[in-house]
DNA sequence: GTCTATAAGAGGATAGAC
DNA sequence: GTCTATCCTCTTATAGAC
């Protein structure tokens, strides 16, 4: 176990605060909108000092993602170590934990269509073999939660996939945020109900 | 009824192929990614020439959003003069109809976060109009569909509403158009499954 | 109303001193 | 590694001739 020096702590922390800064720009304005001289600013240090740490801005927001797949592969461990769940349960606990930290205002939502920052992704090795990561462990569940009759067995399992990383960045949970009119709860709740019951058809 | 003059048509047919560009290259990279110099280009005028029909970038996205507005509510029109479904098929259709638009690549997104656009369409008037509009004549239905049964009666209907207008733009869409696994009617049948499923409930 | 040319400024990235 | 100052490209928007 290497020792880590007082100096590479200091470093590491404050990579931490870059990589939170940009978690929540992106999850507020989104990758196009947010602007380095936005983060620099955000974080309380110089625009060049950013880019002796990140080499770019498509750099800065990778790290973002790495960062909440991380946490999402650490809530999915967690989930692993309780006493076993049905999978369907299993899944709709991640489902709500990504609304939940959707509603924080922590969910960097990625450009659906094209950006200079899909491209730097596809090739980003550490996102890549994040992204799979969480792929198998949620389709595993969703195998499983098909053979137990909680899925409709007929939907293919990447359109169920697809469709819960969708629901961590539904626009209809910002929306019904923006209304006033529900408690984050109460949100929680409908769109767990309308997605879940969508994917375990009649 | 004025007559409309020679001169004036060429310009209205001018204005529509402006539209139809921006249309298409919204629907393709984005509201933030798309230039006003691509427009240009598509188009095949100078930019200047551009700016003598709409005053900003902000005005040819409202433009297309109107449009497709305008196609939405022409759609709906047609449905009612055809002999009267009920509420839950009407919904279906329009919802399909978004999809297959979409799926053609002529449904422009908007950024679902901060932007310049939000604001711009905000105090837009024939925008919002029209958006009132859609929004009346689907809520009808909706309340409709619930009274029917063929909709969950606890669900507020304005998250019925939120949840069938973000169809419309459902990444999930995309995805699984990309991946080629699925032919463009296949994809509509697994959505609309899932979605008036989940709108549904049991 | 169309064009060429250009203003005006934002934003990503870097130079170089400390 | 942090800063100030700057570069340079891209993008929105306009001036002015025709």
């Amino acid at each position: 176990m290497p020792r880590v020096s007082f100096k590479e702590q200091v470093l590491l922390a404050r990579e931490q605060a870059i990589v939170s800064s940009v978690n929540r720009l992106l999850a507020e304005k989104g990758f196009d909108v947010m602007t380095v001289d936005e983060v620099a600013a955000d974080v309380g240090i110089a625009k060049a000092s950013l880019y002796k740490h990140f080499t770019s801005k498509e750099a800065l927001a990778a790290a973002a993602m790495v960062r909440v797949l991380d946490r999402t592969l650490a809530f999915v461990a967690t989930l692993k170590t309780l006493e076993p769940l049905p999978a369907i349960n299993q899944l709709r606990a991640v489902a709500r934990w990504t609304m939940q930290v959707q509603l924080a205002g922590e969910m960097p939502s990625l450009p659906s269509q094209n950006s200079s920052l899909r491209a730097a992704l596809s090739s980003h090795t550490e996102y890549l073999a994040r992204l799979m990561e969480v792929s198998d462990q949620l389709g595993a569940w969703i195998v499983a939660a098909q053979k137990d009759g909680h899925l409709n067995p007929q939907l293919p399992p990447e359109l169920v996939l697809y469709t819960l990383f969708a629901r961590a960045c539904d626009p209809v949970l910002s929306v019904l945020k923006a209304s006033g009119n529900y408690s984050h709860e109460q949100i929680i709740e409908l769109l767990l109900g309308t997605c879940f019951d969508g994917l375990r058809g009649r």
